[in-house]
DNA sequence: TCAAGTGTTCGGATTCAATTCGGATCAGCC
DNA sequence: GGCTGATCCGAATTGAATCCGAACACTTGA
């Protein structure tokens, strides 16, 4: 039976657990991120885990909303300036962006992400994806003939969701094949290409590789 | 201390343990898939699962591996065909057989898939990903033309990581804001864009959105 | 065919993390 | 102070993962 927190003390101690679950997760693994273990460092009882989560989901949960969170703020007061780039520069900005967010606080959050995958379901960075797609509206807001691109929902979802975790895929692989920087340089030239050939008219000459053009 | 299966029946243990994972784990999820159910549903002791997996992790592990094998053997012969498409025809047919694969044996393999990410580690379905690069290896022989492409090593592995990936990610939604067809629609579409692009001779004239060239 | 030696299976005993729960403590209010 | 609900606590409980030594099955070679 979780509670809201109530007091200033209760809502500390909240606090306290994911910033605790977040530090033992970053410092000693995913094995070692028990629920002892984070009520010791978080320096509360661990009966106390329970007036608050569900269970030890719940607390990852919560960890995971919390670099959600701390990423979409990140990136949301960048938004005025990308709106005002070109796609790809734009695209480029966003990840530099959030590499740098990774890796402050030693790579706190770096650490994190490599297992959190494994720690909850689906792993939805759900308030960076909304901020992400904030961006694609204000984008088109500010570009309009852009709006004309074909199967721009589609793509715009390929673009989030699977920038997203392709970048993150990356981050945790243990010998990436390629650098981060050649995987941004690629995504943020990849999504000016789609943008560039779902804009193009249908009868534009087609490339090498047979016929390019869309249906 | 795990050893290797030698006699037929030990093989056909290991079959089993492996098979009765992916089972458990379709019908009854994740919370059920323990080891006294995985061994109960393999028809054996829990004790014979030590012999030749470290642990349950490991037997995640191998049930990964299985998964990702077999998928790689539902491509592979499709590799002859594939190399004479146009490369938005060829992503697509890899797509939609995926899709088929997936949905085998009522749906085993896709409610496994949901599951797996939280179960193992990074997830890696290196079968998988290793026939699809020898796909786009046997593509760019057989279109020499297309090697000219900038950055094409980067480009392959977001098609490759961000394919799978975007596409388990998509399958695991609850509610996802976009069809598989729309989805494998656009990242064939993307694909194509992208190769298109990245073919194009510099100097080409940009679409609107300010400049689209790379670097 | 038998016996030794190795591979294989088994399931009760052990270990340890997750969760519960009843009581102690604290904050705000009359 | 005395009351009430919020908060905190940690020993006890529960159950899954793992270990281990005995029992069983197969292979070999005499």
């Amino acid at each position: 039976m979780p509670r809201k927190p109530q007091q200033e003390r209760a809502k500390a101690t909240v606090a306290a657990i994911v910033d605790a679950g977040l530090i033992v997760l970053a410092r000693e693994g995913p094995a070692a991120t028990t629920t002892r273990r984070i009520a010791e460092v978080a320096g509360i009882g661990v009966g106390s885990l329970y007036e608050y989560f569900d269970n030890r989901e719940a607390i990852h949960q919560a960890m995971v909303d919390r670099l959600g969170t701390d990423a979409a703020a990140a990136i949301r007061p960048m938004i005025p300036e990308l709106v005002r780039m070109s796609v790809r520069d734009a695209s480029l900005a966003v990840l530099r962006r959030a590499r740098q967010f990774l890796e402050q606080d030693e790579g706190r959050y770096l650490h994190c992400i490599r297992y959190m995958t494994s720690l909850v379901r689906g792993f939805p960075l759900r308030a960076l994806q909304s901020v992400l797609s904030e961006l694609a509206t204000q984008y088109l807001i500010r570009h309009p003939e852009m709006a004309r691109a074909r199967n721009l929902p589609a793509m715009t979802y390929v673009f989030i969701n699977g920038g997203i975790y392709t970048v993150i895929r990356h981050l945790s692989e243990e010998v990436p094949s390629i650098s981060f920087d050649e995987l941004a340089q690629a995504l943020a030239d990849m999504v000016a290409f789609c943008m560039q050939g779902s804009l193009a008219p249908l009868d534009a000459p087609a490339a090498a590789g047979g016929d390019v053009r869309p249906r």
